[in-house]
DNA sequence: TTTCCGTAATGACATTTGTCATCTGCGGTG
DNA sequence: CACCGCAGATGACAAATGTCATTACGGAAA
């Protein structure tokens, strides 16, 4: 300790496999410029983790139970604007990544990457950079914009699970014909056999 | 170094992702009973590593690109008699089990489980006995025999993507109206719906 | 041997879904 | 203001799907 190196970066980590974080954990824990104060298992724990350590970056699993990566971060940017989110996935949606960035969220990577590279980009995303995944990106720019109207994204929604369409139509309190108009003209625009398919190519590039 | 401690059981970790796999890696070091001998990103990577270095135990995920863990374990099990097999997975499926079993996997644990109690679990597939997370355990008693002949889960599995019955007839090489039929029984013993929500309810209990 | 079950198919029928034209009303925009 | 796009609905029609009865064959079990 020659007492002037810079105080550590504040790292909460948040994951639901406790072998992933407490690994992480640990290997983190060896760089020496980095400080992880906090851990979570779920949504609402990262987020009451947060408020109580006040981290500098939160680096966030996108799937939690109780909230999933990307909702912890939009609650963040508000109740503690000084920390930069990350978040860290196994699964690269194109769509996750556009709602990642809506919250704001600084980093967005794989964890296909090294820890050490992980290390680094926690470096860069507290230094007020932003890091993305090329790969990922390069999959959100392929996808573009959603043709879909807000309804038909709504009701492709709710078709997903298998849904008949009079179910589909309690639910978004439509007509049963409404409903299959919406459900026509988003199939067409995807060029889908049948609104399941149509329901399926939605969700890959993040339009719903 | 005594000179009498045991050989360290030799171990191969499989894991696509990078962060993980290293840092498990890392964990798993600090166990000086335990000695990480190879390390794959792949299914095929999983084999080739363990056919040259030989591990006494092979910790593998579940899912892989090339060929899924049970895969990997199913072919090693000929392959490499004296190597033990377990398996690793984010999203415990009840279904995942049943063919892990059928495939001699020695141990299946979901990742929420702490870096100490998987070293301890090791050691116990080593010794030769069995460790199977009791939550998926009673998942996969729950859910049951599948009550599906072969043809209705061929047909279902088709069915799932959303393609229309007439592709479903090509690719199982059967009538139409046969596709039909077997969809219409099968929905009917899951007490589905349509033969979507039918696809999805056989997936989750692992009979598909 | 008779009976039962799974496989495979066909035909008939009802229901659901997909497609289209058409109508109304609302909120922007040129 | 006229025009356009979106929301929302209706009716009609075609196509896909779900359901059921029935037939036939082969293997396994009683």
């Amino acid at each position: 300790m020659t007492g002037n190196e810079p105080a550590p970066v504040r790292v909460l980590l948040a994951d639901d496999e406790h072998l992933i974080r407490g690994a992480l954990a640990a290997l983190l824990a060896l760089e020496d410029d980095l400080a992880v104060v906090a851990q979570a298992a779920s949504g609402p724990e990262a987020l009451a983790m947060a408020e109580a350590h006040r981290p500098d970056v939160a680096v966030l699993d996108l799937q939690m139970p109780g909230a999933d990566g990307v909702a912890v971060a939009t609650s963040l940017r508000s109740r503690l604007p000084g920390c930069r989110t990350m978040i860290v996935t196994s699964h690269g949606r194109a769509g996750h990544l556009k709602r990642a960035l809506e919250a704001d969220v600084r980093g967005f990577v794989p964890k296909t990457v090294s820890a050490q590279r992980l290390a680094e980009i926690i470096r860069a995303v507290h230094a007020g950079n932003r890091y993305i995944d090329p790969e990922l990106a390069a999959d959100a720019i392929s996808a573009g914009d959603s043709p879909l109207t807000a309804r038909e994204a709504e009701v492709l929604e709710y078709a997903e699970n298998g849904a008949p369409i009079a179910e589909i139509a309690v639910r978004a309190s439509l007509s049963p014909g409404t409903v299959r108009n919406y459900l026509s003209s988003a199939t067409a625009k995807l060029s889908a056999e049948n609104r399941h398919t149509a329901a399926r190519i939605a969700r890959a590039r993040g339009w719903l």
